[in-house]
DNA sequence: GACATATTCAACCGTAAGGTTGAATATTGA
DNA sequence: TCAATATTCAACCTTACGGTTGAATATGTC
């Protein structure tokens, strides 16, 4: 069983995925709102949705038999905090490479 | 074929990976160094090596017989980078959790 | 009740992921 | 040259992914 990170990330691989979290980041909006815009059927998003879900990205509330999503902030926060560890390291990284031109000059 | 950003976070997803990466933030490392942590056959970590290189989240340098694998910082700041667009909306989230926490006192 | 709308469930398909084992390929060192 | 070391390649297995189509389930509307 994957762990909430390996969910995160995996549910955030997806670039179909990852426009509905930008689509709900601006509004809440419905299953068939977030599906107009997407050249798949209606039960592909569906699935894409439910594995957003799983990874607690974001939160479905229905109301009558329309499905009301929103983003969840959490996971998106572990995941930036996981990869904020490794910002010193890269900062060193642009260092010497920045080092390393003023160098060759 | 996946964008950049896709194989980033699809690289990220799995949490043998992730470890390799923290490890590889620590020191470069020869493929069997790395190898050795894991309960896993060297080749299933050679794997492993290989997706998290086809990320550019690491970089191969021969030496003779041996690999050594340096992390590169390039794919972990555009994951950074793009999850911190959210970052106002998890900021709001909690701002609005903390005020309705208050008014329940 | 009858019909349309919103959404999921179920079965299927092709492909890839994550692991294994066994063999192949280079390189080093005696 | 021969043996050990470092690593990949190739084939296989099981399970999951991303998509489809068709049917089912609620709910709203006339």
């Amino acid at each position: 069983m994957p762990s909430r990170l390996d969910q995160a990330f995996a549910a955030l691989s997806d670039p179909t995925r990852r426009a509905i979290v930008s689509r709900l980041a601006r509004r809440p909006a419905r299953v068939t709102d977030v599906a107009g815009r997407f050249p798949m059927s209606l039960n592909a998003v569906s699935k894409h949705l439910k594995v957003l879900e799983g990874a607690g990205l974001i939160k479905r509330r229905r109301a009558g038999r329309e499905h009301h999503l929103e983003l969840r902030p959490g996971p998106l926060r572990e995941v930036a905090r996981w990869t904020l560890r490794y910002e010193r390291f890269w900062n060193e990284k642009l260092d010497a490479l920045e080092a390393f031109l003023e160098e060759e000059d």
